[in-house]
DNA sequence: TTGACACATTCCCATATAGGAATATAATAT
DNA sequence: ATATTATATTCCTATATGGGAATGTGTCAA
């Protein structure tokens, strides 16, 4: 097996570069039309296509037609799971946990003990 | 080509269930031999050694080696570029701007108009 | 020195893409 | 009806893993 889970969650959806140039094109809230992300983004129309195909599978963005166009529109909550997860560990870096972390550089002995003991 | 970016920056590595699992039970701030990884989560030993190398090899963990074992702690700031990125798109879910979405829905045609037109 | 541990690596394989090129499709204009 | 425009799909290919099994390596104990 390749990556257990593939193409279908936020997480992964994300990980592509291009894929999260697309989303930054539509952080405006607006819909936009394939062409003009291709036009941004001087990236090939089948690419954009594609991308767009995973990030609407995703649930990250929708789509509706409007004659010959397909517009995109950015449905950003999907993100939160992503935001959640890494909100996690917001605090490693806003507080400088300077003190905090010799803090636990002198645990760090004892708590690797408790578990040898184990 | 596969996947452009590899699994050598942030975003393609949390994009891994376990490796987001592992990161979890380094979250406590201090380090933890692989073995007890490999027991609080119940994955062979070889997969956690993998994941754990991947998420060295990106930076958010590092290792140090205390006679037999090998101590991971997770070096958290590397996750940094990755909330950034997302909470780029906080305000999508936490103001309820159903106001908001309807007036970009009207501005929608507009938009797109200008996009056409051009 | 010889084992027993704790991990890391290597092999091999199945599979999931990402890209590019070419082609299919749908809607519009002529 | 036909050409044109805007997108989506399909084909084919190179490559990046992830998993499992087996094996290598360094460290500590007897």
């Amino acid at each position: 097996m390749a990556r257990a889970a593939m193409t279908t969650d936020a997480f992964n959806a994300i990980a592509e570069p291009r894929r999260r140039a697309i989303i930054g094109v539509l952080v405006d809230g607006r819909a936009h039309a394939v062409g003009e992300v291709v036009e941004r983004l001087r990236m090939p129309q089948p690419a954009v296509s594609k991308h767009l195909g995973v990030l609407r599978k995703v649930g990250i963005v929708s789509v509706s037609r409007h004659g010959q166009r397909r517009l995109y529109r950015l449905n950003a909550k999907e993100l939160k799971p992503v935001h959640d997860w890494v909100k996690t560990y917001e605090r490693f870096w806003t507080h400088q946990l300077d003190r905090i972390k010799d803090e636990k550089m002198a645990e760090e002995w004892d708590q690797f003990d408790g578990f040898v003991k184990k």
